[in-house]
DNA sequence: CAATATACCTTGTAATACAAAGTATAAAAT
DNA sequence: ATTTTATACTTTGTATTACAAGGTATATTG
């Protein structure tokens, strides 16, 4: 309660990642990063948030990964996520139904 | 799943109801239409859905209700909402949170 | 060497829109 | 007149989702 931030962040966290990852392959702790720094700390997610919802997408073959050592200093490799051709359309067509949604708020907020 | 705007809508029907209760009292089943026609359509919610809202808002003392018969041909009672004080300083609340949500969305999403 | 940041993972919980049922009256259609 | 549809309100159960809160392990910084 008290945490409207919560609810409108339903669904759209989703639409982020695939967006992010439309744009190029990235590892989950990335996301989470990128996610901040492009909104400004407008939105900020949970790592306990993201990989379920990383899973999720993988479940349903939207996105996919592998695992790469980056050039570089660090040893360990990093799990990369890669977005499907399946994935492309999931993002466009949640990107339409959200932006109906926002008009429609715009609307009514409006007067 | 595959209903993003189910998603998409946690959170704003409540703010577009407040909203709307903050321009004028009405009664249950004049918001969902209210809530189509401003939207120009774009959401539609549930009568199973407005009341529990309504409950809720209530319970919270965000909002009370009477019963009042209209003036002209029908006879039975509709039950009016009305917006409290504490409901207009939760309208302002959520709403400040919903467009930074939005705004930060919007960053994200153009580039 | 201690503390912090990075990177990934899991279980349980709270919140919410809706489906799907119901009751009852008013208006419209046949 | 009678059937159908719209209005108006109510309730129970379900699916989804973001997060809290815990965990493991490595890398970097003070």
């Amino acid at each position: 309660m008290q945490d409207f931030k919560k609810q409108f962040k339903k669904g759209v966290i989703e639409l982020t990642i695939l967006r992010l990852l439309y744009e190029q392959d990235q590892y989950g702790y990335s996301i989470i990063q990128q996610i901040s720094k492009r909104s400004d700390n407008y939105i900020e997610i949970k790592d306990g948030t993201l990989y379920p919802i990383l899973y999720r997408l993988e479940d349903n073959k939207f996105i996919e990964n592998y695992w790469k050592t980056d050039i570089g200093s660090r040893s360990k490799p990093r799990k990369y996520y890669k977005i499907t051709i399946a994935g492309r359309l999931r993002y466009e067509e949640m990107l339409k139904d959200y932006l109906e949604i926002n008009e429609g708020i715009k609307k009514i907020l409006k007067s």
